[in-house]
DNA sequence: TAGATTGTTAATCGATTAACAATC
DNA sequence: TAGATTGTTAATCGATTAACAATC
């Protein structure tokens, strides 16, 4: 860690004004008026500082970054802003500091403990990627209704019967649920979850979920809608081509 | 079909200006200009139409869509009209036949073929989904590089020697490549795909692709992300609920 | 015809980019 | 000090919403 990097750990005592405080709080990582386009280009600057970090480079600009990621350092250097001064001018930006950072801001670290709700296809698939651990979030339990799972092993994840649903879940601590069941069963397995302490729902099953308290947190995955926007990109590209060759 | 919807069949003839010509085409399904906000909500129009479908509904209203989304009424309607006049003023939208028009912009029924490379966890997940179908997408073909899973069967799908890629693309026909495989493979094999006829590449690797030409499009998937912005919600909540309570 | 609901324009809102003063 | 690069404001651009005339 550079001598250059400690000016970015807060000197509070020196600054006490009503107003200095005020900023301090509106830069507090968790302010809540950081807009959803912000917070969804996040993940993609934890990618990009972990592959930089691997690079072996200690210090990084807006400008470079900005050529990596093929987005304008203006936007980059806008979107750390909304968090704090991470940065130093005539410097730019010390990256296991900023990375740390946007760690802190993600979550990674608080230790978050997750369960795969469907040991099929796609929960297998999930629980034994490295996803999770490079998230700093620990999958504890799986669970599912089929006698040929339960009691197995996946990856290094128990399978639970899920008539066992709120006791291991609460028996875990568990904070986020991850539901990769079919979608028929959706809502009647959201509706139990309500009833438990989980803080977040990952919902892989298609049909959307929401509550109506912000207790639980629920984001759902359509990954083919994403499927879908690629055919329109070829469908489009392929109609467009026609029309110049022939 | 009710009569209601034959007013939508373009009356071609009936309408001569070059003004009502330069009409037409502004509306074609492939016009360059519709923003990307657009075609990304496309998708999720698809499902809901297919969920009004299965419910046996022939009929929709902007308004009545808008609730069961959640979204403005004002914003499907803007939307729709990207593509053309859908709906009719005082009835609202055919149901078929604005399912028929919305698969019509992205593709399905294209009869696009895609192969998976990489016949891991992943790869195998995805190529047992019904989403494919539903999609009107046709997976012909799996590559690996393990004499484990060559020759083998996955779902329905033949697993190849990963050295025969280019030509049972070729022999295939084609058009999507889905890539499972380890990041660190993913720069070689996009090379390798750069100098065959496939028009569009589903990239789940983690490491993003991109092209100078645009022959080419590739859709970059991290699903790590949606966890990431998942977490910094619970964290959020948690900061914030903290705060309230003690 | 009266009622309903679209298509479309204009107003608002939010997000991105450009520019530059502050400052390391 | 001079050079570099941030933090931040102001300008631009794009996306969403409101409103209503057109019309089924």
């Amino acid at each position: 860690m550079s001598v250059k990097q400690e000016r970015n750990e807060a000197p509070v005592e020196d600054i006490l004004s009503e107003e200095a405080i005020e900023n301090i709080i509106s830069k507090n990582s968790f302010r809540p008026e950081v807009s959803p386009a912000v917070i969804k280009r996040l993940p993609r600057y934890f990618r990009y500082l972990r592959e930089i970090i691997r690079m072996g480079k200690t210090r990084v600009s807006s400008a470079e970054l900005s050529r990596m990621m093929n987005v304008t350092a203006s936007q980059i250097r806008q979107d750390l802003n909304c968090f704090g001064g991470f940065g130093q001018q005539g410097y730019g930006y010390n990256v296991n500091y900023l990375y740390t950072k946007i760690c802190e801001i993600l979550g990674v670290g608080c230790g978050f403990r997750a369960a795969v709700i469907g040991a099929g296809n796609l929960g297998s698939a999930l629980v034994r990627s490295p996803m999770f651990e490079k998230r700093g979030v620990d999958v504890v339990a799986m669970f599912d209704v089929s006698q040929n799972v339960i009691g197995k092993k996946i990856g290094n994840v128990k399978v639970y019967d899920m008539s066992d649903l709120e006791s291991k879940l609460k028996e875990y601590s568990v904070n986020i649920a991850i539901l990769t069941l079919p979608k028929e069963y959706a809502t009647e397995v959201a509706a139990r979850l309500g009833t438990t302490d989980i803080s977040g729902i990952w919902n892989f099953t298609g049909k959307e979920i929401s509550f109506d308290s912000d207790r639980i947190v629920v984001e759902n995955v359509h990954i083919g809608d994403s499927l879908m926007t690629l055919c329109y990109e070829v469908a489009k590209n392929m109609y467009q081509n026609n029309g110049r060759d022939q």
